[in-house]
DNA sequence: TATATTATTTAGATTTGTCTAAAATTTATT
DNA sequence: AATAAATTTTAGACAAATCTAAATAATATA
């Protein structure tokens, strides 16, 4: 089945919405999408007629298994043209989203195969978000929030929260970016802010608002375990 | 200005079959479209008042300045986009086309000339039609219908006429192909067929219809020359 | 040239996705 | 619990792109 650019932005934006509640209320949706509210509701009814998703009037949507699936393979092609554009055409990452929401829904199965092939089957794309497999299977990854780290912690950048311009124009100017090692040096129960080092580079200040949204994952701080003495 | 990919069709066609006819008739694109002469003629309006054409009442439609470039750039779009399926992504020939018709009308400018860079500026897309430039300029190529070369003739093929999957089909079946070298040994007056030989292969036969199908530039026969005695 | 045929346009509808303004429902607050 | 506030839905409208059927213009034919 094919459904049209707009059906499909709205079964992403609810997918995207269920990470955070079961249930997505009709003006998260609007707000998600840049709309009116009424013009949720006209569409809700659409998809819930096409079996997209649960829904029923005044109680919030869920998507269906079906409805999951095509949020689900909508998402696998937008990530997989993210990686082709910053892998392969050189774009950075903070520009690439706004071209993949129009690649994305480019409806060739065979294409999207290819292009992942062509790729080396990536696990995840330029903000460190899974990819998809073309089953619809997309791996969950454990991380943790940067702002959660105790001192000394040592961790990788593996995923940006909010994928704004804002956010990616701060982590270029700070030299972070996916795959960025960090180490926690101090925490400011102040204002919550934190200082952090990159290798060979000194300690710089990060505000509670990005700390809160760097998610990394985390390795065990090393212990410098002190030679035997004989 | 961006167009809806709707209006970039139609530009499109009329691009085209002004190739033909300096002046589009409304029938003409309709058929083109595949949609109703009815249809045409809303959307001719449409597009004069957008000054991308000249139109006036049952006298047919030429672009104008800015509707011929904003055509050209469509097929730009269009013809890097095949090429990158084709030698990217080892798609068929004969396949790319209807994926390239969603492609095109992905808009980004940046996206489309960092794709023919990482192309390597092709000339020709894989039907060997030429891939205007990022001003607009496209190489007229001087050709030949295969059907008009004399007997004893040798020519490459450099461009398909009717690009439809029948004659891919064909065409693949005969083992021919945009670059494939053709000697022309027989016409036959009766049906207008004609033998042709490939590289170390026997020749065979080839209808006049596809004949005129196939586009060839013309090399002048090898005369043996008779070497000197002494 | 008058008439038949074909091509094109107009008029009026339809579908999709959106909107505003008003009404209905739910949730929060006194 | 009654009322206020916020959320959600309905009703009615609109723009884009399409359609069918009828009307009009251009072209071909007798």
């Amino acid at each position: 089945m094919k459904y049209s650019a707009s059906k499909e932005n709205y079964l992403k934006a609810i997918f995207h919405l269920q990470q955070e509640q079961a249930s997505v209320s009709t003006n998260a949706l609007a707000q998600a999408l840049q709309t009116k509210a009424a013009s949720v509701t006209d569409m809700l009814k659409k998809l819930k007629a096409q079996k997209l998703l649960h829904y029923e009037r005044y109680k919030g949507v869920k998507l269906t298994v079906e409805g999951r699936k095509v949020a689900i393979l909508i998402i696998r092609k937008h990530r997989l043209w993210e990686y082709f554009l910053v892998h392969k055409l050189s774009f950075g990452w903070e520009e690439v989203h706004e071209i993949a929401e129009e690649l994305e829904h480019v409806s060739s199965k065979k294409l999207t195969d290819r292009l992942e092939e062509f790729l080396g089957f990536p696990q995840t794309d330029p903000h460190g978000d899974p990819i998809p497999d073309l089953q619809g299977r997309m791996p969950v990854s454990k991380q943790v929030i940067l702002a959660d780290l105790p001192v000394n912690a040592i961790c990788t950048v593996s995923n940006i929260g909010d994928q704004t311009a804002e956010i990616m124009e701060l982590l270029n100017h700070k030299n972070i970016r996916i795959g960025t090692k960090l180490e926690v040096k101090k925490k400011f129960s102040f204002d919550n802010s934190l200082e952090v080092k990159l290798r060979n580079q000194s300690a710089f200040t990060i505000s509670e608002h990005l700390a809160k949204n760097l998610f990394v994952k985390f390795e065990e701080p090393v212990v410098e375990k002190s030679k035997p003495v004989h």
